[in-house]
This record gives C-alpha cells, sequence and structure tokens, in this order.
DNA sequence: TGGTGTGAAAATGTTCACAGCA
DNA sequence: TGCTGTGAACATTTTCACACCA
C-alpha cells in the first residue's frame, strides 16, 4: 500500500466490481457480435443485467475509457477489462476428476473462448488414463507435478468426489498451482497466498428454495396474517449470489 | 413490512445470512456424520470455513438455539436451519437441456440429499426423448407445461446453449415456475416475483485469473517497485464470490 | 445537449468486544 | 467459568444526483 506505482496499473478494484467485470466482458462479446461498436452505460447495463450507475462506478476503477456525451467504444473497452482480468492472453489450467462433471467442464468451450486453455485432464482411476475427453488425454493423476512445471498452470480444477478434495488441492498447491476452483463440497484448506473459490450447485437451489418458500408463506396466507402480497417482487435479473460446489459422487 | 406476525417467524434474514445457511447445513451434516453431537460456535466456524463471529451472528438472525457456555446441539440446529431454508421436504425440480452438463447434474447425487428431486429431464431434441439419464426418462421440452402442474414443480434448472435459454425461461416461467437456476450464460429477462440465480463457470475462472495476475505482478516486480511481497497473503478459504453460469455449446 | 465520472448519502455486511446466562 | 447472543464500530457496496466535458 505504501508506494503507489508510477504506472496508471495497481488501483485498488473492489472485490465486487472484479467479480462484475466478466459479466461485462461477456455483455460486450454480445454487443460485438450484434455489430454495435459504440453503446452508452444505460446500454452496456441492460446487456449486463445491472443498472448503469453501478457500471459506471465499476469502470470508473480502471479508468475513464469513455467518452461523455457518446458513451463507450465496444472493442476498446472490452480490451480494456481484458486486460485488466489478465485473459488477454491464455491461462493453462488442468482439470482433476473425469466424471460426470469433469466431462462437461473438459468440453466446455467456453473455455478457449475465455482465456483459458485445458493442458490436462487428471484422474486418480488409474484404469481411466488413455481415454479421451474432448480430444484431451485422460492421465494418471501422479502426472500433476510435471504437468504444472511444464506447462507453469497456474489454475487447477478440482471435480473430484468430496473426500478427494483436500488431498487434490494439497498436491496442487506443493505442485505450485496458487488459484483453485472447487467443485468438490467440501471446504479446503489451503495456505495464505492461495485463492480458493467454489461452486455448489446445491447450495444455489438451496438458497432459491429458501425464497420460494417465503413467496409461497406470502401467496396462501398459512398462519401468517395476508399483508400486502406485494412483497412478492422478489429478484428479476440475478440475485446478488454467492459462492457454492457442486460434484460429490456426481464427479467419481 | 407492515404487521410482524404473530408467530415467531417472518424475520428479516440478510441475503448475505440466507447464502451461508446451506454451508451450515453441510457442515453440520459432516459434524453428525462423524458422531458429534454438540459443538461450538468456533468448531462449527472452522467446519463451514467462516469466522465464529459471523457464524453466531448469522444464527442469531434465525432464533437462539444455542445453549450459553455450551454451544449448539447438532441435530436440533440442523433441523431449525434446514426449516428456515425449506429443505425439510424434498422440491420437485426439471432440468432442461441434457447435455453434458444437464448429464452431470442429473445425476448429481447431492440433489436428493439435500432436498431437491429430479422429476423430469426435458430437452428440445426430439431424437433424444426416450433416452434414460440417470434412471430418469429424457422426455420432449413440449411437455413441460404438464408436467410443472402434475408435480407443483417450482424451480427450474436450465442447462441448454445460451441461444436457448431465454425461451426457456419463458415457458418455464408462463408454466408456473418461479425460481430458476441457469447455467446458461446469458443474462435472464423475467418478471418481477422469479429468481433467477445462475453459476458461470467462466466467470468464476477470470475472477481467479485478476487475483492471479496481481500476484504474478508483486512476485515478479515487472514495472512496479517491489513493494512488501508480503501482500501475497490473499485469500485462504473461499473468496466472498459471486455468481456465474456455465454451459454453452457443452450443454447442446 | 447527453452521457460519463464521481463525491456523498444510504444500505448492507463484517468484526469487535462484552453483557448475560447456563 | 465458558460460550452464546448482540449492540456498536467499522468496512464495503450500492445508489443518488449532479458537475463536467466532448
Amino acid at each position: 500500500m505504501s508506494s503507489r506505482s508510477s504506472a496508471d496499473n495497481a488501483r485498488e478494484i473492489p472485490e465486487a466490481t472484479v467479480a462484475r467485470l466478466p459479466v461485462y466482458l461477456r455483455a460486450l462479446t454480445g454487443l460485438t457480435e450484434s455489430g454495435v461498436a459504440t453503446c452508452s452505460s444505460e446500454e452496456l447495463a441492460a446487456a449486463a443485467g445491472v443498472n448503469s450507475a453501478k457500471l459506471r462506478k465499476d469502470l470508473s476503477y480502471l479508468g475513464s475509457y469513455g467518452t461523455r456525451g457518446v458513451g463507450y467504444d465496444v472493442e476498446y473497452l472490452t480490451y480494456q477489462i481484458a486486460r485488466e482480468i489478465g485473459v488477454t492472453h491464455d491461462w493453462p489450467v488442468v482439470i482433476v476428476g473425469i466424471g460426470n462433471l469433469g466431462h462437461a467442464l473438459a468440453n466446455y468451450s467456453g473455455f478457449r473462448s475465455r482465456g483459458f486453455r485445458v493442458v490436462a485432464l487428471l484422474d486418480a482411476d488409474p484404469s481411466r488414463a488413455g481415454e479421451e475427453v474432448a480430444g484431451i488425454a485422460v492421465q494418471s493423476f501422479d502426472r500433476l507435478e510435471e504437468i504444472v512445471t511444464e506447462h507453469g498452470v497456474a489454475i487447477g480444477v478440482i471435480a473430484t468426489p468430496a473426500p478427494a478434495a483436500q488431498d487434490v488441492a494439497d498436491r496442487m498447491v506443493a505442485a505450485g498451482i496458487s488459484s483453485i476452483l472447487n467443485f468438490a463440497p467440501r471446504v479446503l484448506a489451503v495456505p495464505p497466498g492461495v485463492d480458493v473459490r467454489k461452486v455448489d450447485l446445491s447450495i444455489e437451489l438451496q438458497i432459491l428454495a429458501y425464497h420460494e418458500q417465503r413467496k409461497a408463506a406470502i401467496e396462501q396466507p398459512a398462519q401468517l396474517e395476508p399483508e400486502h402480497a406485494e412483497q412478492t417482487e422478489h429478484a428479476e435479473q440475478c440475485v446478488p449470489a454467492v459462492d457454492g460446489a457442486l460434484a460429490q459422487e456426481v464427479l467419481s
């Protein structure tokens, strides 16, 4: 925090903003495909599903890339956000655990198109080695270290059953991986400096269930007094949302 | 907001807390399986990957289910949280789009065990009808309305390619579904009263890439001054996280 | 004139620290 | 005595509203 860098780099971007930048990137890609060359904050916000004030505030953390009275140049803004996120070049990624979900992830075309390249699919089950998924050979998990070293892998994806997740994470960290996307429904303990994000389908569903239950309680006044049913207007776009973790036997 | 209900229900639970309740539920399940009957906020917090102050604050929104000087009864607290979320009984769910991801979701055992029951798998491709995935027959998407009505489905999962997502959502809403979990990388427009949550793998990865890039910038002082590398200590458990959406061609 | 960029206000979320109860 | 439950302080995020400039 002491010496502010000389370049116009090193701004402090709020975490909430960082989480939305990829959404803006996707919206911009959509605009590009529609042949739109310029857009206002209002238009981009609509495409991204946020309000324009938030969008402008978010973009203001990156710099002043718009033109007052005009809007943003789609291509230019796309590049600036991609640069800020760090996806102007591809990140090599390894996926561990080639069960149902691992398969889906390996086939996920959004990887390549969004700045990531799957360099290896690993599975602890030796009988799977040699198999090929999405054109990539499945290898033994034992090869993790050499693959990480060889390709300079910094990001790992865990799609194993829950019981294996911590071991896989430990090996990943030891091998030099410092960012993990965890689909196993398990809290991972990792040393400082390692980032973990989790995706858990059942958590997302439970959050929906909570709100669903509340709606039902209002519509059919059970033991509650009627109240004004207007309260029903809950979310419309995308709930603020939080993390989660998929997998379990899915991934075996 | 006017008339507070007579029962001890209808408390206003913060969204951030709601998003963590499923995590506590999972941690409690783990404790139960380990044969733990009672736990302190410290222990449960560790199992859930949060700090104990936050845990206690969260639980305080539900009521006073702990015992001072002792802690929480695991079984009792499990029930109270499950009741609050609304997963003491199963929620019928339909999954639309049986591609790679749809397959993985259909096979996801965490569904049944966490309060959800997949009552139908639907796909727009007529040639898939009759196929069976995870013991459930794949049916034509045209049957959506009758299935929703028959089973009283309130929650739908969209695992289709992006272009189809909005149409599917519209049909779901028209059929009476009011909560949607969207894996397609597309912003969905839905009427007020309908909740949408999204999961997007590429967004999660991009957030990791952003932090990864920053770590690299600090370790190898490119054009930045060295600074104290201690800053590297970023996240250790699970980043605050925000939504995302998977799928695309994966799901076709 | 129209739309960006941004201070300031409001809302939401987290952490602290300790009163109070079993 | 030990641990919960919670006000109050602090931090972050969102929203407002408007100065400012192409």
